[in-house]
DNA sequence: TGTACATCAGTGAACGCGCGTTCACTGATGTAC
DNA sequence: TGTACATCAGTGAACGCGCGTTCACTGATGTAC
């Protein structure tokens, strides 16, 4: 095994590690001398492959994103581009499955922030990704004329959101429907946290079909049909 | 001062501190050292007050969710009661705001949960008085026949649900109407937390305005007029 | 093809630190007679 | 009202622990001539 590939099997190993212990201990108490202890090294050996626990914690907050992102790409993909509603059950679906699959990824990412730890740039392009594919479906229904008959916007949506930002995730996309589009993500993100961080209590007596008919009522909220 | 009140004002100082460090370090780095430094006492003078530092953990968790659960119960009693519009409106208004105005208890008690803790039972009941609040007002809006002309449940609805839990929390509310009462709640946690925890972004231009117009767009889709 | 040198993965000891919890203690506050 | 005793808040030292990071080092892998 050439130097190089055995440098990068080692890093996925220490990722690997990593990502474990986000389920044993948290993030805020993820340690690299766990790590290390882990992929059998001496702790300091670590260091030659991240610069430091921060540099550790970035790496698998990308990584966490990315892998989320794909997965929601793929799903959108797996459908035809013009069955809205389709795709935004596929993605919702797919968001809550790989929740469900990585639970400490997802508390990292959409959980409390890790108190004393910034996220660096370079975590900003992958957090996006799910987001661009929920903003894409909310888009190409707008320019199909499918947001149902009452597409306005209500007084003062207009002023409520960032007019960049909102041209660089749905583009062409009025501010009533995008401000509608954007609660729907946030009734997609609260119902999976709640349901992933036990705040439901009893009240799911199944929780697959709750969280499809939660599914449906969002979409009927955006207008997608 | 008495030792009673002595003690009660101890135990004060305790909680504040441990309040204080939940915002300065996170609940999973949250030190009873820490808070006996914060106190002015010894490091061991605080097991006068707490067992133990998952105690301590478990008072500021009960606390904070009866404090949050207090501002709703005012908001919610501060309107009249056939407001139900109103009502949704203003504790909706008064979760977010107890939620600006205290980040780390919300994370704390909604955001990922602090690994290694298990939440006893007693801070089950402080939990559902919020969500005790908001079911009260759909069920209200049930009774007065005002959930619009379609409250009839989406197929599978009554199986997704817990009976009996519905029934403590939405009294006589049918499935679906209980499901969207769900749903806007999920969307109020999800908004919020998203907003709190910075995953807007740059989006939103004026957040106010935005979470007013979530909320309307919430009541909505519960069908409370 | 062989040799000299550079690169770099991993070692092991050490640094200074903060943590939760226990324990025997002092001294002030409260209570019973 | 005064005395003897019990209660209990707070002290200070100690326990054993794990942490992040640095540093001088060994020895194997790769490279240039």
């Amino acid at each position: 095994m050439s130097r190089a590939e055995h440098r990068e099997q080692q890093m996925g190993l220490i990722l690997e590690a990593g990502r474990r212990q986000l389920a044993e201990r948290g993030a805020a108490a993820l340690s690299l001398r766990e790590v290390a202890r882990d992929v059998g090294m001496v702790s300091s050996a670590v260091y030659r492959y991240v610069g430091s626990r921060d540099e550790l914690l970035t790496l698998l907050i990308t990584t966490a994103f990315d892998d989320l992102g794909e997965a929601a790409e793929q799903a959108d993909a797996a459908r035809r581009r013009s069955d809205l509603r389709g795709r935004w059950r596929a993605v919702g679906t797919a968001v809550r499955r790989w929740a469900l699959d990585h639970p400490h990824e997802w508390a990292l990412v959409y959980g409390s922030p890790v108190p004393g730890y910034a996220a660096p740039e370079s975590t900003v392009v992958p957090a996006t990704r799910v987001t661009a594919v929920l903003g894409t479906i909310v888009a190409d229904a707008a320019l199909a004329g499918r947001l149902g008959d009452d597409p306005a916007a209500p007084k003062g949506a207009t002023r409520a959101l960032d007019p960049a930002a909102l041209a660089a995730l749905m583009p062409g996309v009025p501010a009533g429907p995008a401000l509608r589009g954007m609660t729907a993500w946030t009734g997609l993100v609260g119902h999976v946290s709640l349901e992933l961080f036990g705040h439901f209590g009893p009240m799911l007596a199944n929780p697959e079909r709750a969280f499809s008919l939660a599914l449906d009522e969002l979409a009927d909220l955006v207008g997608i049909t």
